[in-house]
DNA sequence: CTGAAAGCGCTTACAG
DNA sequence: CTGAAAGCGCTTACAG
């Protein structure tokens, strides 16, 4: 059968219904599982669909029920390998209800984010994971309010009257800073990376706040270059500070990638001559040499939660805003040692 | 306005019309930027659509025409930042035109892939970009053509009658096996990896042929697990071989990220105790130190040209099916030394 | 440039 | 358990 006989040949539910001798309306109950139907009219109905190569037609459907079976997912980018596991959790448990899942891209960029939630709005989703892009208005809470869609928040966020699903990285912080004051070390700094927003502004109060509950000074503050091939080179900014640090707390794992290669370029070796801890613990942090000690935030497991709030909101539009905070773990590996 | 009290006021195109005072078709013309319509109407409609906040239903809209604007993508795993760069590119290219791509992962396992490809017919995607399950069945192939569903392969085949784009595998095993051999090695494992399928293929093969026709033995082919952590636990099987390697080439860069760390878990030097080539050039490449060396086969490119043949598929479906094979290139940094 | 009408493929009361 | 009918929100000839 040629491509153009086959167009004007689609099977419907009533070409199925013919071809069972019943009524539409009953093979419309057989493809919804309806108990109402026997079960000998329900197998010659779902023998007909196999005979005639039915294919059920969501978007048909859709028209009439409130519901398109497609959910939004909105990240800032796709080449991160953090958000990269993220996105897998959200897949995984998405696609067990049998729903689907739109990826895109926000490029960190609000302008088009806004496309990307229109477009998503003109689709019908059913809701949307949203990883809020720096900068982006408060007031877009209200939008999304206005437009009745349900939105979680993931790692980032930018509104209370919205669910959000993120990382203690306060705790985090804590705990890293705590594990590093128990080797000893005082002048430790923080890395840090990419755009401002929630999660960034919580890393570094986080670290703030930790530093000083151990009486210890917060300021050697240094922000790294964006793309990873730069950061090892800017590696020597560790060093003109006015106090050079005995340790280096690392925005993301990308941050921490990058410090690893730049302190081998510089002679140093991890653990002895700095020590070093990464955040976030995406696979690479096994794969490094030394084995980097590290904050791990879960991103699997907050893709997973984040959707599965998301199915709730759904079932549920009247549940007051929730916040799920998913918990840190300090995985102590091989990249600190007590200051020189 | 509460959640309940909207959805019966759902704003459609002919509450916009009579908005305007126009009737539905204009209207419909309008949001199709029609030149049919005059300049003072269309303006006086768009101003109707802001006011009441209308949000075009693309689902209703595909009921009548050819083109719900979706496309699919399934890969065999996110996780690998291998396929999150592709899904970048891919991404990248079928955002710009306005279309949307439904995201699914299918474990590398056909019933999965089977279910999935279902799904996203029943959504009635435009088209799909499909990196094959390993062991899917060439079958497979004639069933899509009944379907009339346009698809490109991608990084793997199954069929020539799809279009496919990848890499060109054995000329990047060349590239390395030439520049070993060039530095002396003739003692040059293969540390394969993962499943089956024709890129595996590819690449043994062309690891095979490039040896031969050095006349070098291409015996030395050790596969090495499938997990990240246990594959440096593993890197003893190096030398568990008859002859030893004096340089090995890596199926892809999880393998050279995990020999990398076991190797130096051995205590060895890469590039002086042993030559290490990497495969595909992932980011992290550049981060690992010693730097590896490294066949590139540049899947963020890859995603791009995909989606665009895929988008000239669907407007010209009577095509003859295309290969695009994308060159490789070995990527020279500081992994590979002289044979000791 | 505009209006009235048919139809895309489904679901959902409603009456039997 | 089944049939006839209305309707979801759009597009597309067709006639003016």
């Amino acid at each position: 059968m040629s491509f153009d006989e086959r167009k004007k040949t689609r099977v419907t539910l009533l070409d199925v219904a013919r071809h069972a001798n019943v009524s539409r309306a009953t093979a419309s109950l057989v493809l919804r599982k309806s108990p109402l139907v026997g079960s000998e009219t329900r197998s010659r109905v779902e023998q007909a669909m196999r005979d005639l190569g039915y294919v059920y037609n969501i978007g048909a459907a859709r028209l009439r029920v409130e519901r398109s079976q497609i959910i939004g997912a909105i990240v800032p980018n796709l080449t991160n390998p953090f958000f990269a596991e993220l996105l897998s959790g959200i897949e995984e448990v998405i696609g067990e209800t049998g729903k689907v899942v739109i990826l895109a891209n926000s490029g960190d960029r609000v302008e088009r984010q806004a496309t990307l939630l229109q477009r998503m709005r003109e689709h019908g989703v059913d809701g949307v994971i949203l990883c809020p892009a720096a900068r982006t208005a408060p007031a877009l809470s209200e939008e999304i309010a206005d437009w009745g869609m349900p939105v979680v928040q993931v790692l980032r966020h930018i509104s209370f009257n919205i669910d959000y699903v993120g990382a203690d990285y306060a705790a985090g912080m804590r705990q890293a800073v705590d594990y590093l004051a128990s080797l000893g070390h005082e002048k430790i700094a923080f890395a840090a990376h990419g755009s401002v927003q929630s999660a960034y502004q919580e890393r570094v109060d986080g670290f703030r706040d930790a530093m000083l509950s151990k009486a210890l000074d917060p300021g050697i503050l240094i922000h790294f270059p964006t793309q990873l091939g730069e950061i090892a080179s800017a590696t020597h900014l560790l060093f003109d500070q006015a106090t050079r640090p005995t340790a280096v707390i690392c925005f993301n794992h990308l941050v921490a990638l990058g410090l690893a290669a730049g302190l081998h370029d510089c002679g140093l070796t991890i653990g002895r001559d700095l020590s070093l801890i990464g955040f976030d613990d995406v696979a690479d942090e096994e794969a490094i040499r030394p084995k980097l000690t590290s904050v791990s935030t879960g991103p699997v497991t907050i893709g997973e939660m984040a959707a599965r709030l998301l199915l709730e909101r759904i079932t549920n539009p009247h549940l007051p805003p929730r916040r799920v905070v998913n918990e840190t773990t300090l995985n102590i590996r091989q990249s600190c040692g007590r200051p020189m």
